[in-house]
RNA sequence: GGGCAGAUAGUUCAGCUGGUAUAGAACGCCUGCCUUACAAGCAGGAGGUCGGGGGUUCGACUCCCUCUCUGCCCA
């Protein structure tokens, strides 16, 4: 009922009711008892403790696309929601409450503080879910996983396990990457580079009882204490001679050698380096190439340690300024330059990490990348953007083991058992692990502390998100038999070795299949400064504000209608106002998506009365398409068909971009005004029923194809032109299929030719400032008989496009009296006037044509002159120029009779 | 230092396997309109030597080389 169309389209309210009622019926949740051909997505969980930003919006929507996309092709498809338990920043929140009441985790123990971070979990844990409904989304949330879950963890378990026996899990003393703030160790992938301004330092190395000194450079002095060798390149002949000989730590006092080491650079510095082996992942390998001792003089928070004497417990970059007083104080100290270099920071915590030599737990990651390389560099596995491949491909290759152990009490404990004499196995029970060792029952076992990465439990995502090792043992289930290998992922390319690589790695070792075909990796959202959107930086509003002020549908669409496949999208953001004003796109668009329905529904009620319409009307021919009829299904039909190429190569923002303008332009510019023109010409009611019948089929198909990106508006429009009961869905309804034969280029050419002789018409009315109001009275003179005859049958089309009235269609005739007139290929349009005409400016008009047709032609005359053009290029193309020069010159003579005329 | 991406209108971007009368769109700007679906709209207009140079070709925004600048990733 048109009542329920306002003028203005009003998203809050309709976005929340259907989101309950698609809830309410379940209608999204996919079954494996199925013999339709079935497509699944993993969605990337995202973090227990994250909340909703843009690249979600993006993320999601994209996904959402496809699977909306998919099931209206008639698969079956599931998407695999969840989150993952995120060890180190849930770990921080609880820590934090903690802090607040005067405790530590050590206060209250390992067990009473898993107790508070399942509360934290349960209380504030996985928001983003909730967030991500306000999006839309059509996954199948019954099957939402959580990393922490009991059948995830079994899985992790045993994949631990398993990789121990395999010898692919390894323990050992290396220096990794420590998060001072979270006190544990990172992987490689969790630090981040950045440029920092700091100096450097050539701090004075004295020989024993010498005024003589080395001179060696260092950005870090406050790591002197553990010094245990100074180096030099082996070719360096400043050096040679003094190779074996000791020198002074400074301050500390101890005595240490002068070694060689091809790690020195002769031009880095003095070509002397201090070596920490403790304390620098360089000076590590250094330090087991000459088997030196490796002292670590910092404790786990980042402080100095007992070996630092006055300086422990002190905090190391307060340290290295006090150490420095006190190098200038003994004159230590030959110079102070500046210095810029890349230091690595905590990903989640963003502080320094610091290269720390400790125990550590490491997955052996060349044996797994061959395998993850080959099915991606053979296109079993494909990258769009492609050129990712090859970033993946040099990681892959250059790929370093991976460190899983987190000295944290929050995620998936370290299934290792230890005798007291330190021999040690994985297991899944201390007994099992006692009948591994071999060793009596009554041997006391001790459990490894730590926990394992958080990814080491995303990496089995494919797997655990379809059951596998649910209970431990189950191989295969039925999810995995239906919908593994996945269709498509979607991240973000941030993620790609964290994540989409171990994926690839993980479900080839286990299940020796491909986690997904195709991975699509987003586009990253800049503000207009081109500065990644941020919390840290301020420079992010609230989707969930800009989803309120816009509309859910008006945010997906204009997300994926700016970006393109590749590229990074630059938006403008107001955080102040929590606004982004280009989301004005999707608005507006919904808008006039909102209206077109409104029209059309007001027009069925004209024709029929207060009876809704029915799907059940088919397009039956009952009427005879006029050309504009034609060429909309001709149109219609070549969208669908650009919509499905789009799609099927990832082009999403071709996608919107096919949709927005076809909806607009051609719908709703040309074809809702032709509507009006033919029903107003029309007393047939017969007609008119089945006109409007087949415009609301047409209007239904449009809305289908919108579907997949505005889920609301779509839905909510379908229900008011069919009154369908609230169970049914426009998502559950098949997409329109393309009929080539409908498509049909050679009438499209014909209208738009109708098309150009309005806006001409249009064109001469403005230049003449004529109000619109008042019509003009037109003659067109034919240039041949087939567009005589079709320029005469749309007559009133334009008439009422071009508002003019007593449209004379001739063939060939000179230009009228007081007349101006303009050339489309060679027919001609007059406007004749009652004024007289302004000689001088249409003298102007008509020489510039001239001087275009003219140029245009010589143009043509020399490339057809060219006999190298006229050998060599495809038929079609020479032929086309020679009628197009032609024309052009038949046109010229027309404008040319037509200047003469005015003198 | 190595790799990847990019440079087209004031701005943000399309332009895909080289050829189609004037290189497109959106936003912004200018002019005129509340024309019974829509002013969140309609009609019209201005605005570009496609980053510089060289090459291939009958023909280059498009392919190749080179330079400059910008962003990202890795070391």
């Amino acid at each position: 009922m048109i009542e329920n169309f306002p003028k203005a389209y009003e998203p809050q309210s309709v976005d929340k009711k259907w989101y309950e009622i698609w809830q309410k019926n379940n209608i999204y949740s996919a079954s494996t008892e199925t013999d339709k051909p079935t497509y699944s997505i993993l969605m990337p969980p995202p973090n227990v403790t994250g909340i909703l930003h843009f690249g979600h919006v993006l993320n999601i929507s994209l996904q959402d696309l496809y699977i909306r996309y998919k099931r209206m092709l008639g698969y079956e498809v599931c998407w695999f929601p969840g989150y993952d338990h995120a060890g180190i920043a849930t770990h921080a929140k609880v820590e934090a409450e903690l802090r607040d009441e005067g405790l530590t985790r050590y206060d209250i123990g390992r067990e009473k503080f898993l107790e508070r971070v399942w509360q934290w979990k349960e209380k504030y844990g996985g928001i983003i879910l909730k967030q991500l409904r306000e999006l839309g989304i059509s996954c199948d949330w019954n099957r939402t996983l959580f990393t922490m879950d009991e059948s995830a963890s079994n899985a992790v378990q045993q994949v631990f396990i398993k990789l121990f026996d395999d010898g692919l899990i390894y323990k050992g003393k290396r220096i990794i990457n420590w998060s001072p703030l979270s006190q544990t160790a990172l992987s490689d992938e969790e630090v981040e580079f950045k440029e920092v301004k700091e100096h450097l330092y050539t701090i004075r190395y004295y020989f024993p009882d010498s005024n003589e000194y080395l001179k060696v450079a260092t950005v870090r002095p406050e790591t002197l204490f553990g010094d245990v060798a100074v180096a030099v390149n082996p070719k360096d002949e400043r050096y040679k001679h003094l190779i074996g000989k000791t020198v002074i730590v400074p301050i500390v006092g101890r005595e240490i050698k002068l070694i060689a080491d091809d790690y020195a650079d002769p031009t880095f510095g003095t070509g002397c380096v201090k070596i920490t082996p403790a304390h620098d992942a360089n000076d590590f390998e250094v330090g087991l190439r000459h088997n030196l001792e490796m002292p670590n003089t910092f404790n786990p928070d980042g402080t100095l340690n007992e070996l630092t004497g006055e300086f422990n417990g002190m905090d190391r970059f307060v340290a290295r300024k006090k150490i420095l007083e006190k190098l200038k104080e003994k004159d230590l100290i030959e110079k102070i330059e500046d210095y810029t270099h890349n230091v690595g920071f905590s990903y989640r915590g963003k502080e320094a990490v610091e290269p720390y030599l400790s125990d550590q737990w490491f997955v052996k990651m060349k044996p797994l990348a061959e395998d993850a390389l080959k099915v991606v560099m053979d296109g079993q596995v494909r990258f769009f953007p492609n050129h990712w491949v090859k970033t993946y491909e040099h990681w892959m290759t250059n790929i370093r083991d991976w460190c899983i152990s987190r000295q944290l009490w929050w995620g998936h404990r370290i299934p290792v058992y230890y005798t007291e004499d330190g021999k040690y196995t994985a297991a899944n029970s201390p007994d099992e692990a006692r009948k591994k060792l071999g060793i009596s029952n009554n041997e006391q076992l001790r459990q490894d502390e730590d926990v394992l990465d958080t990814w080491f439990s995303s990496w089995l995502w494919p797997l655990t998100t379809m059951n596998w090792l649910h209970d431990g043992k189950s191989e295969n289930t039925k999810e995995l038999e239906k919908f593994l290998p996945t269709d498509l992922l979607v991240t973000a390319p941030d993620i790609i070795f964290f994540w989409v690589a171990r994926m690839i790695m993980a479900t080839m070792k286990f299940k020796k299949e491909i986690p997904y075909k195709d991975v699509y990796f987003t586009s990253t959202i800049r503000d207009g400064l081109g500065r990644k959107l941020s919390k840290s930086l301020g420079n992010s509003p609230d989707p969930l504000n800009i989803i309120d002020k816009y509309g859910t549908d008006a945010v997906r669409f204009t997300s994926l209608y700016l970006s393109p496949l590749g590229q990074d999208v630059k938006m403008d953001v107001d955080v102040e106002h929590q606004d982004i004003p280009s989301m004005e796109i999707g608005r507006n668009f919904a808008n006039k998506i909102w209206n077109a329905g409104r029209f059309i529904l007001m027009k069925q009620e004209q024709v029929n009365g207060d009876s809704p319409a029915t799907d059940k009307m088919i397009n039956n021919n009952s009427f005879e398409f006029s050309l504009s009829d034609k060429w909309i299904i001709s149109r219609f039909n070549s969208t669908i068909k650009n919509v499905n190429d789009a799609l099927d190569n990832y082009r999403v923002n071709d996608y919107t971009k096919i949709l927005y303008d076809f909806i607009w332009r051609d719908f709703c510019d040309w074809y809702v005004e032709i509507i009006k023109v033919q029903l107003n010409g029309s007393t047939d009611s017969s007609y008119n029923q089945s006109f409007i019948k087949f415009v609301i089929i047409l209007y239904e198909g449009i809305l289908k194809l919108l579907h997949p990106i505005m889920p609301f508006i779509t839905e909510e429009i379908w229900h008011l032109l069919y009154e369908h009961p609230e169970v049914e869905s426009i998502s559950l309804q098949r997409m329109p299929e393309t009929s080539e034969s409908l498509i049909d280029l050679k009438l499209e050419e014909d209208f738009e030719f109708l098309q150009s002789i309005v806006e001409e018409i249009r064109k001469l009315r403005s230049l003449l400032n004529i109000p619109p109001q008042q019509k003009t009275k037109v003659t067109i003179s034919a240039h041949n008989h087939f567009i005589y005859e079709m320029l005469n049958t749309d007559k009133i089309l334009i008439e009422t496009l071009a508002k003019c009235e007593a449209v004379k269609i001739e063939k060939n005739i000179s230009k009228p009296d007081n007349s101006i007139g303009s050339v489309i290929r060679e027919t001609e349009v007059f406007l004749l006037l009652d004024e007289s005409i302004d000689l001088d400016k249409e003298r102007k008009r008509l020489n510039k044509e001239i001087d275009r047709l003219k140029r245009n032609i010589d143009g043509s005359e020399k490339k057809l002159s060219n006999e190298k053009f006229v050998g060599n290029a495809p038929e079609e193309v020479v032929l086309y120029e020679r009628e197009k020069l032609n024309s052009m010159k038949e046109s010229l003579k027309k404008v040319i009779i037509n200047l003469e005329g005015l003198m």
